[in-house]
DNA sequence: AGGATACTGGACTAAGATAGTCCCATATAG
DNA sequence: CTATATGGGACTATCTTAGTCCAGTATCCT
């Protein structure tokens, strides 16, 4: 279904509740440097602490989230959510992203001669990044009321975030 | 990966396969009546013919591919390749694309209104599938040398197919 | 120093999606 | 009537994903 996986969706909402703690949602006070523990942001998500724990884990590997060790630590964004973009959010926890297996690292093209498609996909991956990268975490952060919510399809017009099974 | 899965990238092979026979790669002739078996396909794909079977009974069922049953049956285009498009192909084999799971028909957000994302991601959808609307299979179908095969990683610039194993 | 807190790294398992194959029924040409 | 082909669907092995858990390490505070 060209369907994001549901970690890289749970991430978005990690990603987008640390923005908002950095905005001073909570007391008003604006701190990018706000530290948020996995038990804070697992509640503030309402996704289950394990989970939490795992994505906030690759986060901070990636450049996008800072992490601070031991007591008082915790998580916080890396970069001004303006800069963050979505396509750097999904190269984090999808790996680069192409729509076809070819044109990554392990590319072993045993039919290129009679591949008749030549590089149209490539064109297409292009077009779909180029979405990707318009659309920035403080997007994802604003309120739903700033996106006119253009339903596409006569259905729901929010995401679908289920959580996690065994907690709570 | 935001990847296809191997058999829609197989479909379109198939596809551009109707294509060229259509248009009279074999012996110069155009004849979009042309018919191609799944023996055909399977041979000049060089894809396994159960899995050709497989796909083309899905093609036949949408409105891209029609058939005929019988000896000297098989299989043509339903439509000008110029009017088929890369988003048309995905559904065929994928569904309705949406790159979360909301937004679909089954959606039932159980944190919407925790959800802070608001319909960023819908402005995503529109972005990908306005790509994937600019692509038609006539130009998946045309020879490389007329997309200029811009390499987005500095790797590999054809698609990488696979046959399927078990076929020699 | 020592305990409490909290991130780090990786292993592990269950469930689901995917890829691929095969069988039997049906339709058509000769 | 037979050979050729599509139509519909079941079936299975394999891979990926989702989710959990454990042992290790760093830091704060008393």
């Amino acid at each position: 279904m060209l369907r994001i996986s549901k970690l890289t969706d749970y991430g978005t909402m990690i990603l987008v509740h640390l923005a908002v703690q950095a905005r001073g949602a909570k007391d008003g006070v604006v701190d990018p440097e706000h530290l948020c523990s996995a038990s804070d942001v697992a509640s503030g998500t309402r996704l289950a602490l394990p989970t939490v724990q795992k994505l906030l884990k690759v986060l901070a590997r990636s450049e996008l989230v800072r992490s601070v060790r031991g007591a008082e630590g915790g998580y916080a964004l890396a970069r001004n959510p303006a800069t963050i973009t979505a396509a750097e959010i999904l190269d984090v926890f999808e790996g680069p992203l192409s729509i076809t297996e070819c044109s990554t690292a392990d590319s072993r093209c045993e039919l290129e001669d009679g591949c008749p498609t030549g590089g149209a996909w490539q064109k297409i991956n292009r077009g779909i990044r180029g979405a990707l990268d318009e659309i920035t975490l403080a997007d994802l952060a604003h309120p739903p009321r700033e996106f006119p919510l253009v339903d596409l399809s006569g259905r729901s017009s929010r995401l679908r975030h289920r959580p996690t099974p065994g907690q709570g």
